[in-house]
RNA sequence: UGGGGAAUCGCCAAGCUGGUUAAGGCACCGGAUUUUGAUUCCGGCAUGCGAAGGUUCGAAUCCUUCUUCCCCAG
């Protein structure tokens, strides 16, 4: 009677490393598959895609376990990166790394590894997934115990399918006790900074790689008043509660505070900007949003105090769903919420339960 | 071509009854944090004070001339 197969998406990180290696002591038979999804610039990415490679193998030669490579560019640049351009260009702020792990990591990825007869896979997302204590054959999505580094907000698109199939191991730990772990093993990346950046693209400089897709459209930068303070690049390249970037300097008038963007107007080419982190423009009490997804299929009550979050890495806030349907939720918050941004996601909690959410559409 | 006022880092702006290394903010750059994009945090950022002389032990701070700009008169 041989061990369930999982196969690990091994990216030659340590969360992924250490994922592999307690599932093996688990006693889970483990292979390892590395994922190659973006080769549009193959000049200096290369050597770190090459680089994360060799420590995939690395630590799959210290574990004793098979590794795999696949190569999903393809699919990455047509289900992710197409979204990710349009967004953009349509003036919003999509997070491509929900899209990605809703259509890549578990799913193209997934498919690969259930065609190869594995019957689990993991990743080392710090999250959870358990079956609901109170509803037999319901998948959970949780948040990890490490606050810091939960992970479950670009998961909640997850769904059933994608969820019992899944394991997480790492949710249960702190990142200082995967490293670790990680150490004490003797695995060569220990200590290998953490990736950040747009997920299999990485970190760059954020404007200067837009610009080689969606070209420069030079327009004013207005105060709400009218006032002209400045020129911008193209207001697909800003993002709101933006600071950086803006160069507008100091003025008579000015109360010496930084400015922010507060708004875009599409139809004038102008990008509205507020001086001062508290200014009223940049404060939100709710949020219509659009393409919801309910990770146990339900959708969630009116009615009920939820916490939500509009951006990764934000504390949840205590909010209501005043209204709900298929298409379209309308969510308050008890608080007023800082620069709600079109295109990012408005992700729903029930203490610690992930509960899915939505694309915002605007805020209120 | 009479009078008055102002010229300090890319932009604002302290200092100007002369005396340690020329505040601060914005912008910018670098780093930390971060699997989006932001935010946030830390650090850097004028041997120089429109130019040239002078007074003085010592001047951005006083004096002279020049240059530029602003205002009121023309």
């Amino acid at each position: 009677m041989s061990q369930p197969h999982v196969i690990v998406g091994l990216s030659g990180g340590v969360d992924s490393s250490v994922t592999a290696m307690l599932l093996k002591q688990q006693g889970y038979q483990v292979t390892g598959l590395f994922m190659k999804n973006w080769e549009d610039d193959d000049t200096d990415e290369y050597c770190s895609s090459k680089q994360d490679l060799i420590d995939a193998v690395s630590v799959a030669d210290k574990l004793g376990i098979e590794i795999e490579a696949v190569n999903f560019s393809k699919e990455y640049k047509d289900r992710v990166f197409a979204n990710f351009l349009e967004e953009y260009q349509a003036g919003r702020t999509p997070n491509p790394d929900i899209l990605c792990n809703a259509e890549i990591k578990f799913k193209a990825f997934l498919d690969h590894a259930l065609g190869l007869g594995a019957d689990l896979i993991a990743t080392g997302h710090y999250a959870k997934v358990r079956e609901n204590p109170i509803q037999s054959g319901e998948y959970q999505l949780l948040k990890a115990d490490d606050g810091s580094k939960d992970q479950s907000y670009f998961l909640h698109r997850l769904n059933q399918a994608q969820l019992s199939k899944t394991l997480f191991p790492l949710g249960e730990y702190l990142k200082r006790e995967v490293r670790e772990m990680a150490r004490e093993a003797g695995l060569a990346n220990a200590e290998k900074k953490d990736s950040t950046g747009i997920c299999f693209i990485g970190e760059r400089p954020f404007q200067e790689f837009l610009q080689r897709y969606l070209p420069r459209q030079p327009g004013d930068i207005k105060t709400p008043e009218g006032k002209r303070v400045g020129q911008h690049d193209g207001l697909m390249y800003y993002t709101l509660g933006q600071r950086q970037g803006l160069k507008i300097g100091g003025s008579r008038d000015s109360n010496g505070e930084p400015w922010f963007v507060a708004a875009k107007d599409m139809e004038k080419n102008e990008l509205i900007v507020v001086q001062g982190h508290a200014h009223p423009l940049l404060q939100s009490d709710g949020l219509r949003a659009s393409q919801l997804h309910w990770i146990s299929g339900k959708q969630p009550k009116t009615n009920w105090v939820y916490a939500a979050k509009t951006r990764y890495r934000q504390p949840d806030a205590p909010c209501e769903i005043d209204k709900i349907a298929d298409e379209e939720m309308e969510i308050r918050f008890g608080q007023p919420q800082w620069a709600i941004t079109p295109g990012q996601s408005a992700v729903v909690y029930e203490s610690n339960v992930c509960l899915g959410g939505g694309i915002i559409t605007s805020s209120i």
